[in-house]
DNA sequence: TACACATATGAACAAGTGTTCATATGTGTG
DNA sequence: CACACATATGAACACTTGTTCATATGTGTA
């Protein structure tokens, strides 16, 4: 179904889907998406000023340390955790300062509803 | 599987899932949730600082008036967007600062890879 | 090397999501 | 009221996603 142009709207304000490219848009649904899952905004809180290992995090957020490994994985691939190893232990933390600053924004939204 | 605790981190370091309670995590989620589709996304962006009408908005996002009702209706019923009517046509708006903002953070944050 | 601990991975399943198509509701005009 | 325009809604479908369970890999120590 094609759209013609329409008159509805002075073209003079008209504005195309933000001026991004489709490889930033997915990059920015991407970003979204890794933070819409709950397991993951806990293991993102969890990991706020503090390193832990996978056990940890499992035991913090209540989940099992196969679903916590599963879900470092993700977080890992997008840079959003670090990783460094100790002996046997592996301990995360926060990569990117950007992730507190969007869960605060968000929290400062739901507050005001 | 029940973890007894840990004896891993030092328990004066240790820190619950951010202390929210399950609806501001729900809340949260879905604030993310929200921002978390290519649509959605182009839609917030079209409407910053703009205010327009279905039709317009289906245009300018490339997707049919029946999915931008859609998406709307989801918008809408977290606050994110108002809606005006004036005659027969429906002018949508942002209703929240924060979503720019959010929009801004996580794309300084894809900058930034 | 053999073993236990710590984490990672793969397959499979249930649950959720966004689109399309058809239809319905609401609004102004003749 | 009848009609066209603008938007909304419902059902159905393909697609994605997060978990669990079982198994594999990696690491330190005896």
């Amino acid at each position: 179904m094609i759209e013609t142009k329409s008159t509805r709207l002075k073209t003079s304000k008209m504005k195309k889907g933000g001026d991004l490219t489709e490889q930033q848009l997915a990059d920015l649904v991407e970003t979204f998406k890794v933070l819409s899952d709950p397991t993951r905004i806990k293991i993102a809180l969890t990991l706020t000023n503090n390193e832990m290992c996978v056990h940890d995090i499992a035991g913090a957020t209540g989940i099992s340390e196969s679903a916590a490994s599963h879900q470092l994985r993700i977080l890992r691939s997008l840079r959003l955790v670090k990783h460094r190893r100790q002996g046997k232990q592996i301990f995360y933390s926060l990569d990117d300062h950007h992730i507190e600053k969007l869960i605060q924004v968000a929290t400062e939204h739901i507050a005001e509803r």
